[in-house]
DNA sequence: AGAACTTCCTGTCCGC
DNA sequence: TGCGGACAGGAAGTTC
């Protein structure tokens, strides 16, 4: 399950492997992987002969600055979702019974979005419109987990104004952008808090214990290719060494690795969350 | 306005 | 062996 350690894993490889080319053109093969345009004939137009200038991150979303013989061509956005995968390969190599879409680039080479539940979404932009108003789910996006505003005096100001839980706070893109269920369970655990915890009532050391959790966590993921927790493959294919990192996530009835207490399990508004119950408070 | 619930989708796993 | 159901879950849409 990609999320921001994964995401920025994908986009620096985009950045070293699909720059500075133009594209050559495409072939959607899952019509509702599109988000906009709607049609894929507008949409590989609007890429083709394009070249990929840089890739930015924003949460979880990928964004390609395109640029047609010097001058602004718009946007490519790309969500992978649940699922979504992309692979950076020979175009001859066999077609993966979950391709949605191919972007072809020049010596045989392919950018291949390869999705298994299809939740996965590419835009484009057309160049001068703003690309928040395309991708639509850039706005209200909160801040990077590393950006300067993102203090703990702006997560306490945050989580002071939601009766909601913790957890369901920390999946809220609009208090921070980038964390999902694996990474906010282990930020949980990393803080010494439970899941359960309301967002509300949490004392100034808390709130100091659970920011630097966030950033520590995400930042050890990255640090090991977003291959830490997750089944995720990167743009090479190659997969990480999935369960050795995590210390809540998905070890429901395993001993906690810090004090041996089985590992408990619930579900919060239809998400599973993961928790020591002698470690977090 | 904020919060909760529903929906989208397919492969895997588990119990009977 | 086969089958039904639970489960995985980000974000958009809907409802209260």
């Amino acid at each position: 399950v990609p999320e921001l350690p994964e995401v920025e894993t994908v986009r620096r490889g985009l950045n070293a492997f699909t720059t500075a080319q133009a594209l050559q053109g495409g072939e959607v093969l899952l019509a509702r992987t599109l988000a906009r345009p709607v049609s894929a004939a507008d949409f590989l137009a609007g890429i083709t002969q394009s070249q990929i200038v840089t890739w930015q991150r924003r949460g979880k979303y990928l964004l390609a600055r395109l640029q047609r013989e010097d001058a602004d061509a718009g946007w490519l956005g790309i969500h992978l979702r649940m699922t979504g995968q992309l692979l950076w390969l020979e175009r001859a190599a066999p077609l993966h019974r979950h391709a949605r879409v191919r972007l072809f680039f020049p010596e045989g080479r392919e950018l291949r979005f390869v999705d298994t539940r299809t939740f996965g979404k590419l835009w484009w932009v057309p160049p001068g419109e703003p690309v928040e108003a395309v991708v639509t789910g850039l706005q209200g996006l909160g801040p990077e987990p590393f950006a300067p505003e993102f203090t703990p005096a702006y997560l306490s100001d945050r989580l002071q104004r939601t009766r909601r839980l913790l957890k369901t706070a920390l999946l809220d893109q609009t208090i921070v952008a980038g964390i999902g269920n694996i990474y906010a369970d282990e930020a949980l655990f990393a803080s010494g808090l439970r899941p359960t915890h309301p967002a509300n009532t949490l004392q100034p050391s808390q709130v100091e214990r659970l920011h630097g959790a966030i950033q520590q966590v995400l930042q050890t993921a990255i640090a090991k290719g977003g291959t830490t927790f997750s089944d995720f493959l990167n743009l090479l294919g190659v997969d990480g060494d999935y369960g050795d990192a995590a210390f809540a996530y998905g070890r429901t009835g395993e001993p906690c690795r810090v004090c041996g207490t089985p590992i408990e399990r619930l579900r919060l508004g239809g998400r599973s969350s993961h928790f020591c119950p002698r470690c977090q408070v």
